[in-house]
DNA sequence: CTCTGTCAGATTGTATGACAATCTTGATGG
DNA sequence: CCATCAAGATTGTCATACAATCTGACAGAG
């Protein structure tokens, strides 16, 4: 395994797999809006790609939930009700507690350090709250609890929930004080895998994703009155 | 959403779901075996479908973990290593515990009495197990529990897991006294939530996911020196 | 006899164009 | 203003095509 991962080469990005990346950012950082349709014609002239071919890429999309096949009307971006926000926070905060505890059960010192470095990262962030710099941050900070909690599957079962509340995330990150609040929360989950103590990091990380889910739905349910 | 669900015709299931399902089916019934070689041209013609559209159907599996793309070579039935079981019963028994948490917290009266007589149809096998019946009996009570645990995401995001794992159940299934213990550990769980204690529900679950990831790996370990 | 290079065949990656079924929209008429 | 209908747009699906790449076999060199 670690011979076959060190000497593979690097293929170039097939041109599905980039199709497939740009819709989904596109998606992520809302240049499509929740309930949006996609006309296929239209994405296949801007990208420059066939039909078949864009149209693998939107099925692999809409296996992550992150578009929805309405019959004979095609793909809309998925809206993210009350209640779907809800509930994909509470399988978040399970899964999320997973890694860390396995974070904190599992890794290597060198891990934790790097998970350390991630998050101050995150802490330099504080004073200027630049978003694109925060989401990079954050996803660099969850490539690394994911990458090495010591399970391989917690990633391609919590990628998917993290996407699908991405555009949730960002909007409440940019509520007064709960990017602070939340970089304090991360801060006392590391600690207590810095201290190997699972149990705590376990149940930090739920009330963590609860918090973040209530002022989630809290600017859900402003934005909902809003419009 | 009671009005949307209520109010929906049925409508024939797509082409393309259609061959998803089989596809899908083919795999966790052990039809294609796991490393085997999925050759486009042979199942466009056995499923009487064009090539976009299988490619579609196998796109959205790859997107779920059931099958790998590799690289010019197309697409094979995803192979479960040691490691990739390991991690996946592991996740499994997070979320399974956060739905029988959920189910005892949250659910009517009535859906517990559904649960207990899947559990029933479950129970009522022991004497002669047949395979199928106990995949259909195991499949319809996880629909009741993920279905009404008052968690709509929770589906979503175990589904893949179990599928991913249904081979490895099929066969750990048939090891001796395994099925006669899971279900008791189940009727464990199903009692803890008709009492409405939640926690019990929950570390049950994850004792019930834990000893059946533990069969699971042996049942792999023997094939694995088998073949 | 083993290794290496090469070539044909098989298979994927991707594109084009087409057409019926269905939905939406706007016009028409009451 | 409302109902009806026709035209246009869009999806669902197909057949076909072709270059790039992989596989396996075969031939030649050491």
């Amino acid at each position: 395994m670690t011979d076959e991962a060190r000497l593979r080469v690097p293929r170039p990005p097939s041109l599905r797999e980039h199709v497939q990346e740009t819709v989904r950012s596109s998606i992520l950082n809302g240049e499509f809006r929740p309930g949006e349709h996609l006309i296929e014609r239209e994405l296949c002239e801007a990208m420059q790609v066939s039909r078949p071919l864009l149209r693998e890429a939107l099925a692999h999309l809409e296996a992550r939930g992150l578009i929805d096949r309405v019959p004979s009307r095609g793909f809309v971006v998925a809206t993210p009700t009350i209640e779907k926000v809800q509930a994909l926070y509470e399988v978040r905060g399970a899964i999320e507690a997973l890694a860390a505890q396995y974070f904190a059960e599992r890794a290597t010192a060198e891990d934790v350090a790097l998970l350390r470095s991630r998050l101050e990262v995150l802490k330099s962030l504080s004073d200027r709250p630049d978003l694109g710099r925060v989401r990079a941050a954050t996803s660099e900070f969850y490539d690394v609890l994911m990458g090495r909690c010591g399970n391989s599957e917690i990633r391609t079962v919590l990628e998917p929930v993290l996407d699908r509340v991405a555009f949730m995330r960002t909007q409440s990150m940019t509520r007064p004080g709960r990017f602070d609040k939340s970089v304090a929360e991360i801060g006392r989950i590391v600690d207590a895998i810095g201290r190997g103590d699972a149990e705590a990091a376990r149940v930090l990380s739920v009330e963590h994703v609860e918090a973040a889910g209530v002022s989630a739905l809290e600017s859900l349910r402003e934005t909902a009155a809003a419009g």
